[in-house]
DNA sequence: AATTAAATCAACATATATAAACACAAATAA
DNA sequence: TTATTTGTGTTTATATATGTTGATTTAATT
Protein backbone atom coordinates (compact mmCIF):
# COMPACT_ATOMS: atom_id res chain seq x y z
CA UNK A 1 0.00 0.00 0.00
CA UNK A 2 1.36 3.35 -0.78
CA UNK A 3 1.38 6.59 1.59
CA UNK A 4 -1.20 8.33 -0.10
CA UNK A 5 -3.46 5.13 -0.13
CA UNK A 6 -2.97 4.73 3.56
CA UNK A 7 -3.79 8.31 4.36
CA UNK A 8 -6.66 8.89 2.65
CA UNK A 9 -7.73 5.97 4.44
CA UNK A 10 -7.20 6.87 7.60
CA UNK A 11 -9.20 9.77 7.16
CA UNK A 12 -11.77 7.61 6.45
CA UNK A 13 -11.43 5.70 9.37
CA UNK A 14 -11.91 9.17 11.16
CA UNK A 15 -15.08 10.28 9.80
CA UNK A 16 -16.60 7.12 10.47
CA UNK A 17 -15.14 7.25 14.48
CA UNK A 18 -14.35 10.80 14.84
CA UNK A 19 -11.21 10.52 16.75
CA UNK A 20 -8.54 7.51 16.90
CA UNK A 21 -5.92 6.41 18.50
CA UNK A 22 -1.89 6.50 16.60
CA UNK A 23 -1.22 2.83 18.62
CA UNK A 24 -4.32 2.04 16.46
CA UNK A 25 -3.88 3.07 13.19
CA UNK A 26 -0.78 1.70 13.63
CA UNK A 27 -1.88 -1.71 14.22
CA UNK A 28 -4.83 -1.44 11.70
CA UNK A 29 -1.96 -1.08 9.16
CA UNK A 30 0.86 -2.92 10.15
CA UNK A 31 3.27 -0.06 10.32
CA UNK A 32 5.08 1.82 12.79
CA UNK A 33 3.81 4.61 14.67
CA UNK A 34 6.35 6.89 13.62
CA UNK A 35 4.91 6.07 9.92
CA UNK A 36 1.47 7.16 11.28
CA UNK A 37 2.78 10.27 13.12
CA UNK A 38 3.99 11.72 9.93
CA UNK A 39 0.58 10.59 7.88
CA UNK A 40 -1.15 12.80 10.65
CA UNK A 41 1.02 15.44 10.18
CA UNK A 42 0.76 15.74 6.69
CA UNK A 43 -3.06 15.46 7.07
CA UNK A 44 -3.43 18.25 9.30
CA UNK A 45 -1.11 20.43 6.91
CA UNK A 46 -3.51 20.06 4.87
CA UNK A 47 -5.96 21.02 7.50
CA UNK A 48 -8.16 17.98 7.66
CA UNK A 49 -7.61 16.77 10.81
CA UNK A 50 -6.24 17.86 14.05
CA UNK A 51 -3.46 15.90 16.09
CA UNK A 52 -3.79 15.67 19.33
CA UNK A 53 -1.46 13.75 22.15
CA UNK A 54 -2.09 9.97 21.46
CA UNK A 55 -4.12 10.33 18.09
CA UNK A 56 -6.05 12.92 16.26
CA UNK A 57 -9.70 13.99 15.65
CA UNK A 58 -11.70 15.17 12.27
CA UNK A 59 -11.50 18.87 11.87
CA UNK A 60 -15.06 18.49 11.54
CA UNK A 61 -16.20 21.65 10.48
CA UNK A 62 -19.81 20.83 10.06
CA UNK A 63 -20.05 20.70 14.27
CA UNK A 64 -20.02 24.73 14.54
CA UNK A 65 -19.75 25.37 17.90
CA UNK A 66 -17.97 22.27 19.31
CA UNK A 67 -15.21 22.70 16.48
CA UNK A 68 -15.34 26.17 16.26
CA UNK A 69 -14.81 26.79 20.03
CA UNK A 70 -12.54 24.17 20.25
CA UNK A 71 -10.30 25.57 17.69
CA UNK A 72 -10.41 28.92 19.82
CA UNK A 73 -9.08 26.67 22.22
CA UNK A 74 -5.98 26.12 20.03
CA UNK A 75 -2.67 27.97 20.79
CA UNK A 76 -4.78 30.63 22.49
CA UNK A 77 -1.51 31.46 24.36
CA UNK A 78 0.38 32.33 21.15
CA UNK A 79 -2.81 34.37 19.57
CA UNK A 80 -3.34 36.44 22.66
CA UNK A 81 0.38 37.08 22.59
CA UNK A 82 -0.08 38.31 19.46
CA UNK A 83 -3.36 40.43 19.81
CA UNK A 84 -1.78 42.13 22.59
CA UNK A 85 1.39 42.80 20.20
CA UNK A 86 -1.26 43.85 17.11
CA UNK A 87 -2.99 46.25 20.06
CA UNK A 88 0.12 48.17 20.16
CA UNK A 89 0.06 49.45 16.54
CA UNK A 90 -3.70 50.75 17.10
CA UNK A 91 -3.43 54.50 18.67
CA UNK A 92 -6.74 56.39 20.16
CA UNK A 93 -8.79 57.73 17.10
CA UNK A 94 -8.06 54.77 14.65
CA UNK A 95 -10.32 53.51 12.13
CA UNK A 96 -9.14 49.53 12.00
CA UNK A 97 -10.40 46.47 10.20
CA UNK A 98 -10.80 43.46 12.31
CA UNK A 99 -11.42 40.31 9.97
CA UNK A 100 -13.48 37.17 11.36
CA UNK A 101 -10.59 35.40 13.13
CA UNK A 102 -9.73 34.14 16.36
CA UNK A 103 -6.81 36.28 16.26
CA UNK A 104 -8.69 39.38 15.56
CA UNK A 105 -10.74 38.54 18.26
CA UNK A 106 -7.73 38.74 20.46
CA UNK A 107 -6.90 42.22 19.29
CA UNK A 108 -10.16 43.43 20.22
CA UNK A 109 -10.05 42.18 23.92
CA UNK A 110 -6.43 44.31 23.66
CA UNK A 111 -8.01 47.12 22.39
CA UNK A 112 -10.85 48.17 24.81
CA UNK A 113 -9.25 50.79 26.88
CA UNK A 114 -8.37 52.96 23.61
CA UNK A 115 -10.20 56.53 23.25
CA UNK A 116 -11.79 57.13 20.39
CA UNK A 117 -11.41 54.10 17.76
CA UNK A 118 -13.81 52.86 15.49
CA UNK A 119 -13.85 49.29 14.52
CA UNK A 120 -15.24 47.68 11.19
CA UNK A 121 -15.81 44.04 11.19
CA UNK A 122 -17.60 40.86 10.08
CA UNK A 123 -17.12 39.15 12.95
CA UNK A 124 -20.36 38.91 15.53
CA UNK A 125 -18.03 37.67 17.94
CA UNK A 126 -16.20 40.72 17.82
CA UNK A 127 -18.88 43.03 17.80
CA UNK A 128 -20.34 41.52 20.94
CA UNK A 129 -17.12 41.54 22.58
CA UNK A 130 -17.14 45.09 22.00
CA UNK A 131 -20.32 46.12 22.51
CA UNK A 132 -19.92 47.45 25.72
CA UNK A 133 -17.16 50.02 25.27
CA UNK A 134 -18.20 52.93 25.21
CA UNK A 135 -15.23 54.90 23.24
CA UNK A 136 -15.26 52.45 20.76
CA UNK A 137 -17.45 52.96 17.47
CA UNK A 138 -18.37 49.99 16.25
CA UNK A 139 -19.35 48.89 12.19
CA UNK A 140 -20.44 45.87 11.26
CA UNK A 141 -20.36 44.83 7.63
CA UNK A 142 -23.98 43.37 7.85
CA UNK A 143 -25.38 40.80 5.25
CA UNK A 144 -25.84 36.79 5.57
CA UNK A 145 -24.60 35.61 9.07
CA UNK A 146 -22.16 32.23 8.12
CA UNK A 147 -23.25 30.04 11.13
CA UNK A 148 -20.24 27.65 10.76
CA UNK A 149 -18.16 31.06 11.68
CA UNK A 150 -20.35 33.68 12.93
CA UNK A 151 -19.17 35.79 10.39
CA UNK A 152 -20.92 38.09 7.81
CA UNK A 153 -20.24 36.92 4.36
CA UNK A 154 -21.28 37.65 0.69
CA UNK A 155 -22.02 40.32 -1.58
CA UNK A 156 -24.01 42.53 1.04
CA UNK A 157 -20.66 42.07 3.06
CA UNK A 158 -18.37 42.97 0.70
CA UNK A 159 -20.38 46.09 -0.63
CA UNK A 160 -20.93 47.61 3.09
CA UNK A 161 -16.69 47.18 3.34
CA UNK A 162 -16.50 49.62 0.53
CA UNK A 163 -18.39 52.58 1.80
CA UNK A 164 -14.78 52.67 4.52
CA UNK A 165 -11.51 53.55 4.22
CA UNK A 166 -9.42 52.82 7.05
CA UNK A 167 -6.11 53.21 8.02
CA UNK A 168 -5.27 49.51 9.43
CA UNK A 169 -6.12 46.12 8.53
CA UNK A 170 -6.02 42.94 10.52
CA UNK A 171 -6.27 39.95 8.62
CA UNK A 172 -5.58 36.05 9.36
CA UNK A 173 -6.37 32.86 7.66
CA UNK A 174 -6.00 29.01 7.79
CA UNK A 175 -2.57 28.50 6.56
CA UNK A 176 0.40 30.04 5.45
CA UNK A 177 3.60 29.59 3.17
CA UNK A 178 5.80 32.78 1.94
CA UNK A 179 5.80 30.88 -1.41
CA UNK A 180 1.95 29.85 -1.78
CA UNK A 181 0.76 33.26 0.26
CA UNK A 182 -2.28 33.23 2.68
CA UNK A 183 -4.47 30.85 2.16
CA UNK A 184 -8.00 29.68 3.39
CA UNK A 185 -10.72 26.95 2.67
CA UNK A 186 -13.74 29.13 2.25
CA UNK A 187 -14.42 30.75 -0.43
CA UNK A 188 -16.65 33.58 1.09
CA UNK A 189 -14.27 34.41 4.24
CA UNK A 190 -11.32 34.58 1.44
CA UNK A 191 -13.46 37.09 -0.89
CA UNK A 192 -13.88 38.83 2.15
CA UNK A 193 -10.40 39.16 3.61
CA UNK A 194 -9.70 40.22 0.18
CA UNK A 195 -12.02 43.08 0.28
CA UNK A 196 -11.08 44.27 4.01
CA UNK A 197 -6.95 44.26 2.60
CA UNK A 198 -8.48 46.72 -0.57
CA UNK A 199 -10.16 49.27 1.91
CA UNK A 200 -6.69 49.88 4.32
CA UNK A 201 -3.95 51.59 4.01
CA UNK A 202 -1.60 49.21 5.83
CA UNK A 203 -2.18 45.34 6.61
CA UNK A 204 -1.08 43.62 9.49
CA UNK A 205 -0.80 39.93 9.05
CA UNK A 206 -1.74 38.13 12.10
CA UNK A 207 0.01 34.21 11.82
CA UNK A 208 0.03 31.90 14.52
CA UNK A 209 2.50 29.43 14.25
CA UNK A 210 -0.17 26.65 14.21
CA UNK A 211 -1.07 28.26 10.58
CA UNK A 212 3.11 27.78 9.44
CA UNK A 213 2.79 25.73 6.11
CA UNK A 214 -0.55 24.48 6.27
CA UNK A 215 -2.61 24.72 3.59
CA UNK A 216 -6.41 25.77 2.55
CA UNK A 217 -7.42 25.51 -1.45
CA UNK A 218 -8.21 29.08 -2.11
CA UNK A 219 -5.30 31.92 -2.29
CA UNK A 220 -6.68 35.33 -0.33
CA UNK A 221 -3.68 37.46 -0.54
CA UNK A 222 0.33 37.22 -0.90
CA UNK A 223 2.96 38.07 1.88
CA UNK A 224 3.83 41.33 0.15
CA UNK A 225 0.34 43.19 0.27
CA UNK A 226 1.17 43.36 4.00
CA UNK A 227 3.43 45.59 6.05
CA UNK A 228 3.08 43.76 9.26
CA UNK A 229 3.74 39.94 10.34
CA UNK A 230 2.88 39.46 13.75
CA UNK A 231 3.78 35.92 14.60
CA UNK A 232 3.97 33.98 17.85
CA UNK A 233 7.45 31.82 17.51
CA UNK A 234 10.80 31.67 15.46
CA UNK A 235 9.79 31.57 11.99
CA UNK A 236 11.59 29.10 9.78
CA UNK A 237 15.32 30.34 8.48
CA UNK A 238 14.40 30.64 5.14
CA UNK A 239 10.89 32.97 5.86
CA UNK A 240 13.61 35.94 6.90
CA UNK A 241 14.66 35.99 3.18
CA UNK A 242 11.28 36.52 1.81
CA UNK A 243 9.97 38.74 4.32
CA UNK A 244 13.09 41.20 3.50
CA UNK A 245 12.10 40.89 -0.39
CA UNK A 246 8.35 41.39 0.57
CA UNK A 247 9.07 44.59 3.13
CA UNK A 248 7.66 42.87 5.49
CA UNK A 249 8.03 43.93 8.90
CA UNK A 250 8.66 41.10 11.22
CA UNK A 251 7.26 40.79 14.93
CA UNK A 252 7.54 38.18 17.39
CA UNK A 253 5.28 38.15 20.10
CA UNK A 254 6.57 36.08 23.25
CA UNK B 1 -10.84 10.38 24.81
CA UNK B 2 -8.62 13.01 24.41
CA UNK B 3 -7.58 16.39 25.82
CA UNK B 4 -9.13 18.56 23.39
CA UNK B 5 -12.36 16.26 23.15
CA UNK B 6 -13.01 16.31 26.92
CA UNK B 7 -12.76 20.27 26.44
CA UNK B 8 -15.06 20.78 24.28
CA UNK B 9 -17.66 17.97 26.20
CA UNK B 10 -17.38 20.09 28.85
CA UNK B 11 -18.37 23.26 27.01
CA UNK B 12 -21.73 21.21 25.47
CA UNK B 13 -22.49 20.12 29.20
CA UNK B 14 -22.08 24.07 30.51
CA UNK B 15 -24.00 25.37 27.67
CA UNK B 16 -26.94 23.08 28.52
CA UNK B 17 -26.30 22.94 32.75
CA UNK B 18 -25.28 26.89 32.42
CA UNK B 19 -22.64 26.11 35.50
CA UNK B 20 -21.15 22.94 36.68
CA UNK B 21 -19.00 21.85 39.73
CA UNK B 22 -15.25 20.62 39.45
CA UNK B 23 -16.11 17.50 41.24
CA UNK B 24 -19.12 16.73 39.06
CA UNK B 25 -17.08 17.28 35.55
CA UNK B 26 -14.17 14.82 37.19
CA UNK B 27 -16.60 12.42 37.63
CA UNK B 28 -18.68 12.30 34.43
CA UNK B 29 -15.13 11.94 32.93
CA UNK B 30 -13.40 9.67 35.20
CA UNK B 31 -10.83 12.03 35.83
CA UNK B 32 -9.22 13.48 38.46
CA UNK B 33 -10.62 17.35 39.40
CA UNK B 34 -7.00 18.62 38.99
CA UNK B 35 -7.25 17.74 35.39
CA UNK B 36 -10.65 19.23 35.14
CA UNK B 37 -9.16 22.62 36.63
CA UNK B 38 -6.55 22.44 33.99
CA UNK B 39 -9.51 21.91 31.05
CA UNK B 40 -11.13 25.16 32.69
CA UNK B 41 -8.00 27.09 32.99
CA UNK B 42 -7.43 26.27 29.21
CA UNK B 43 -11.20 27.46 28.43
CA UNK B 44 -11.46 30.33 30.39
CA UNK B 45 -8.15 31.55 28.39
CA UNK B 46 -9.65 31.39 25.30
CA UNK B 47 -12.55 33.62 27.29
CA UNK B 48 -15.10 30.82 26.29
CA UNK B 49 -16.13 30.05 30.09
CA UNK B 50 -15.53 31.83 33.77
CA UNK B 51 -14.21 30.17 36.53
CA UNK B 52 -15.88 30.05 39.85
CA UNK B 53 -14.71 29.00 43.07
CA UNK B 54 -15.70 24.73 42.72
CA UNK B 55 -16.86 25.01 38.99
CA UNK B 56 -17.46 27.21 36.03
CA UNK B 57 -20.04 28.87 34.05
CA UNK B 58 -20.30 30.07 30.94
CA UNK B 59 -18.97 33.50 29.61
CA UNK B 60 -21.57 34.61 26.90
CA UNK B 61 -24.60 34.91 29.75
CA UNK B 62 -23.50 37.85 31.97
CA UNK B 63 -23.26 40.29 29.37
CA UNK B 64 -26.02 40.73 26.91
CA UNK B 65 -28.42 39.59 29.29
CA UNK B 66 -27.42 41.94 32.58
CA UNK B 67 -27.23 44.84 30.14
CA UNK B 68 -30.70 44.63 28.49
CA UNK B 69 -32.70 42.77 31.13
CA UNK B 70 -33.92 45.81 33.19
CA UNK B 71 -35.17 46.49 29.79
CA UNK B 72 -36.82 42.92 29.17
CA UNK B 73 -38.43 42.83 32.84
CA UNK B 74 -40.91 45.90 32.04
CA UNK B 75 -43.44 43.77 31.21
CA UNK B 76 -41.63 40.63 30.09
CA UNK B 77 -44.69 38.55 30.88
CA UNK B 78 -46.75 40.47 28.40
CA UNK B 79 -44.26 40.70 25.91
CA UNK B 80 -43.25 36.96 25.58
CA UNK B 81 -47.37 36.43 25.36
CA UNK B 82 -47.55 38.92 22.83
CA UNK B 83 -44.23 37.04 21.21
CA UNK B 84 -45.95 33.89 21.26
CA UNK B 85 -49.05 35.18 19.43
CA UNK B 86 -47.23 37.28 16.85
CA UNK B 87 -45.25 33.77 16.31
CA UNK B 88 -48.27 32.31 14.74
CA UNK B 89 -48.05 34.54 12.22
CA UNK B 90 -44.38 33.28 10.97
CA UNK B 91 -44.88 30.20 8.81
CA UNK B 92 -42.22 27.53 7.32
CA UNK B 93 -40.05 29.16 4.41
CA UNK B 94 -41.30 33.02 5.16
CA UNK B 95 -39.10 35.95 5.41
CA UNK B 96 -39.04 38.46 7.88
CA UNK B 97 -38.34 41.61 9.35
CA UNK B 98 -37.72 41.92 13.20
CA UNK B 99 -36.96 45.81 14.20
CA UNK B 100 -35.04 46.27 17.24
CA UNK B 101 -37.26 46.06 19.98
CA UNK B 102 -37.96 43.80 22.91
CA UNK B 103 -41.05 42.84 21.45
CA UNK B 104 -39.35 41.74 18.48
CA UNK B 105 -37.03 39.99 20.66
CA UNK B 106 -39.78 37.63 22.26
CA UNK B 107 -41.12 36.88 18.25
CA UNK B 108 -37.24 35.56 17.88
CA UNK B 109 -37.82 33.16 21.01
CA UNK B 110 -40.61 31.74 19.82
CA UNK B 111 -39.38 31.03 15.94
CA UNK B 112 -36.53 29.23 16.73
CA UNK B 113 -38.22 25.44 16.09
CA UNK B 114 -39.61 27.12 12.46
CA UNK B 115 -38.51 25.43 9.35
CA UNK B 116 -36.56 27.82 6.08
CA UNK B 117 -37.10 30.74 7.81
CA UNK B 118 -34.93 34.23 6.79
CA UNK B 119 -35.00 37.04 9.06
CA UNK B 120 -33.97 40.25 8.89
CA UNK B 121 -32.80 42.85 11.43
CA UNK B 122 -31.37 45.22 13.27
CA UNK B 123 -30.94 44.26 16.81
CA UNK B 124 -28.09 42.48 17.75
CA UNK B 125 -29.67 41.08 20.47
CA UNK B 126 -31.96 39.17 17.97
CA UNK B 127 -28.94 38.09 16.36
CA UNK B 128 -27.04 36.73 19.16
CA UNK B 129 -30.73 34.98 20.08
CA UNK B 130 -31.00 33.18 17.20
CA UNK B 131 -27.39 32.48 15.63
CA UNK B 132 -27.60 29.01 17.09
CA UNK B 133 -30.61 27.87 15.11
CA UNK B 134 -29.13 26.17 11.84
CA UNK B 135 -32.78 26.33 10.11
CA UNK B 136 -32.80 30.35 10.43
CA UNK B 137 -30.77 32.32 7.70
CA UNK B 138 -29.77 35.98 9.56
CA UNK B 139 -29.78 38.48 7.73
CA UNK B 140 -28.29 41.69 9.62
CA UNK B 141 -28.42 44.88 8.16
CA UNK B 142 -25.43 46.40 9.62
CA UNK B 143 -24.01 49.91 10.40
CA UNK B 144 -23.31 51.53 12.93
CA UNK B 145 -23.89 49.99 16.23
CA UNK B 146 -25.66 52.06 18.77
CA UNK B 147 -24.81 50.55 22.03
CA UNK B 148 -27.54 51.86 23.98
CA UNK B 149 -29.65 49.46 22.28
CA UNK B 150 -27.61 47.27 20.33
CA UNK B 151 -29.34 47.75 17.08
CA UNK B 152 -27.76 49.08 14.19
CA UNK B 153 -28.81 52.86 12.65
CA UNK B 154 -27.82 55.23 10.53
CA UNK B 155 -27.72 55.59 6.50
CA UNK B 156 -25.65 52.36 6.28
CA UNK B 157 -28.59 50.16 7.80
CA UNK B 158 -31.35 51.69 5.80
CA UNK B 159 -29.76 51.55 2.82
CA UNK B 160 -28.62 47.69 3.59
CA UNK B 161 -32.80 46.98 4.31
CA UNK B 162 -33.98 48.88 0.43
CA UNK B 163 -31.98 45.36 -0.83
CA UNK B 164 -34.84 43.49 0.52
CA UNK B 165 -38.53 42.75 0.18
CA UNK B 166 -40.21 40.66 3.08
CA UNK B 167 -43.47 39.57 3.80
CA UNK B 168 -43.93 41.00 7.10
CA UNK B 169 -42.23 42.85 8.94
CA UNK B 170 -42.94 43.13 12.99
CA UNK B 171 -42.54 46.64 14.59
CA UNK B 172 -42.93 48.28 18.05
CA UNK B 173 -42.41 51.69 19.49
CA UNK B 174 -42.02 53.60 22.76
CA UNK B 175 -45.58 54.97 22.58
CA UNK B 176 -48.99 54.86 20.90
CA UNK B 177 -52.46 56.34 20.44
CA UNK B 178 -54.77 55.93 17.90
CA UNK B 179 -54.86 59.49 16.80
CA UNK B 180 -50.89 60.28 17.62
CA UNK B 181 -49.54 56.93 15.73
CA UNK B 182 -46.36 55.49 16.76
CA UNK B 183 -43.89 57.46 18.37
CA UNK B 184 -40.09 57.02 19.28
CA UNK B 185 -37.84 58.85 21.64
CA UNK B 186 -34.94 58.43 19.28
CA UNK B 187 -34.85 59.51 15.15
CA UNK B 188 -32.77 56.97 14.28
CA UNK B 189 -34.24 54.37 15.86
CA UNK B 190 -37.86 55.90 13.98
CA UNK B 191 -36.14 56.33 10.83
CA UNK B 192 -35.02 52.69 10.39
CA UNK B 193 -38.74 51.02 11.39
CA UNK B 194 -39.97 53.80 8.73
CA UNK B 195 -37.30 52.09 6.26
CA UNK B 196 -38.61 48.38 7.55
CA UNK B 197 -42.33 49.40 7.07
CA UNK B 198 -41.68 50.24 3.59
CA UNK B 199 -39.87 46.99 3.07
CA UNK B 200 -42.71 44.70 4.32
CA UNK B 201 -45.87 43.63 2.29
CA UNK B 202 -47.76 42.93 5.82
CA UNK B 203 -46.69 44.77 8.77
CA UNK B 204 -47.50 43.35 12.31
CA UNK B 205 -47.56 45.87 15.62
CA UNK B 206 -46.49 44.48 19.02
CA UNK B 207 -48.12 46.96 21.32
CA UNK B 208 -47.51 45.70 24.75
CA UNK B 209 -50.02 47.86 27.76
CA UNK B 210 -47.40 49.53 28.43
CA UNK B 211 -47.11 51.27 25.72
CA UNK B 212 -50.90 53.01 25.97
CA UNK B 213 -51.01 56.50 25.35
CA UNK B 214 -47.71 56.76 26.02
CA UNK B 215 -45.65 59.34 23.78
CA UNK B 216 -42.33 60.01 21.93
CA UNK B 217 -40.98 63.18 20.36
CA UNK B 218 -40.60 61.59 16.57
CA UNK B 219 -43.86 59.57 15.18
CA UNK B 220 -42.81 56.92 13.02
CA UNK B 221 -46.11 55.62 11.78
CA UNK B 222 -49.70 55.72 11.93
CA UNK B 223 -52.08 52.63 12.77
CA UNK B 224 -53.17 52.56 9.32
CA UNK B 225 -50.05 51.37 7.85
CA UNK B 226 -50.33 47.97 9.76
CA UNK B 227 -52.41 44.74 9.33
CA UNK B 228 -52.33 43.35 12.90
CA UNK B 229 -52.24 45.04 16.26
CA UNK B 230 -50.96 42.71 18.70
CA UNK B 231 -51.17 42.90 22.24
CA UNK B 232 -51.83 41.75 25.48
CA UNK B 233 -54.30 43.67 27.30
CA UNK B 234 -57.71 44.96 26.84
CA UNK B 235 -57.85 48.27 24.36
CA UNK B 236 -59.45 51.03 25.70
CA UNK B 237 -62.85 51.05 24.08
CA UNK B 238 -62.85 53.96 21.79
CA UNK B 239 -59.59 52.09 20.20
CA UNK B 240 -61.86 49.38 18.66
CA UNK B 241 -63.14 52.28 16.31
CA UNK B 242 -59.86 53.28 15.29
CA UNK B 243 -58.65 49.66 14.55
CA UNK B 244 -61.98 49.16 12.63
CA UNK B 245 -61.29 52.32 10.42
CA UNK B 246 -57.85 51.50 9.65
CA UNK B 247 -58.67 47.83 8.80
CA UNK B 248 -55.87 46.71 11.21
CA UNK B 249 -56.92 43.48 12.88
CA UNK B 250 -56.87 42.62 16.87
CA UNK B 251 -55.00 40.34 18.31
CA UNK B 252 -55.26 40.12 22.15
CA UNK B 253 -52.53 37.48 23.75
CA UNK B 254 -53.62 36.35 26.89
C1' DA C 1 -13.69 38.09 63.59
C1' DA C 2 -12.43 33.33 64.11
C1' DT C 3 -12.92 28.68 62.55
C1' DT C 4 -13.15 25.17 59.44
C1' DA C 5 -13.84 22.42 55.44
C1' DA C 6 -13.23 22.53 50.87
C1' DA C 7 -11.05 24.15 46.69
C1' DT C 8 -7.05 25.70 44.48
C1' DC C 9 -2.35 26.09 43.46
C1' DA C 10 2.44 24.73 42.91
C1' DA C 11 5.73 21.44 42.66
C1' DC C 12 6.99 17.16 41.62
C1' DA C 13 6.45 12.15 39.67
C1' DT C 14 5.59 9.19 35.97
C1' DA C 15 4.13 6.91 32.07
C1' DT C 16 3.45 7.80 27.34
C1' DA C 17 3.80 10.28 23.19
C1' DT C 18 6.50 12.85 20.21
C1' DA C 19 10.40 14.83 17.66
C1' DA C 20 14.91 14.51 15.83
C1' DA C 21 18.70 12.23 14.09
C1' DC C 22 20.19 8.46 11.90
C1' DA C 23 20.03 3.89 9.29
C1' DC C 24 18.50 1.20 5.67
C1' DA C 25 16.19 -0.73 1.80
C1' DA C 26 13.45 -0.13 -2.18
C1' DA C 27 12.29 2.80 -5.95
C1' DT C 28 13.91 6.11 -9.21
C1' DA C 29 17.09 8.64 -11.96
C1' DA C 30 21.51 9.43 -14.17
C1' DT D 1 25.63 0.01 -13.23
C1' DT D 2 25.94 3.74 -9.61
C1' DA D 3 23.98 7.59 -7.35
C1' DT D 4 19.94 9.71 -5.37
C1' DT D 5 15.65 10.07 -3.46
C1' DT D 6 11.87 8.41 -0.79
C1' DG D 7 9.51 6.02 2.62
C1' DT D 8 9.92 3.60 6.65
C1' DG D 9 11.99 1.77 10.86
C1' DT D 10 15.09 2.57 15.09
C1' DT D 11 16.91 4.88 18.83
C1' DT D 12 17.29 8.43 22.06
C1' DA D 13 16.26 12.81 24.02
C1' DT D 14 12.46 15.74 24.90
C1' DA D 15 7.67 17.04 25.67
C1' DT D 16 3.04 16.24 27.27
C1' DA D 17 -0.88 14.76 29.93
C1' DT D 18 -2.29 13.39 34.03
C1' DG D 19 -1.86 12.05 38.78
C1' DT D 20 -0.14 12.95 43.60
C1' DT D 21 1.01 15.49 47.55
C1' DG D 22 1.31 19.28 50.65
C1' DA D 23 0.99 24.21 51.21
C1' DT D 24 -2.18 28.07 50.49
C1' DT D 25 -6.40 30.35 49.51
C1' DT D 26 -11.30 30.80 49.53
C1' DA D 27 -16.07 30.65 51.10
C1' DA D 28 -19.24 29.41 54.51
C1' DT D 29 -20.46 29.15 59.43
C1' DT D 30 -20.09 29.98 63.91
Amino acid sequence: MFGVERRSRILLLLQEKKSMLVHEIAVIFGVTEETIRRDLKELEKGGLILRTHGGAILADESKTEAALEVREGINSAGKDAIGKEAAKLIHDGDTVILDASTSSLFVAKHIKDKKGLTVITNAERIIFELSDCEDVTLISTGGILRQKSLSYVGKTAETALSNYHVSKAFISCKGFSPQKGLMDSNEQESDIRKAMLQRSEKAIFLCDRMKFDKVGYVVTAQLGDFDYFITDAPIPADWNEALKESNVALVVAL
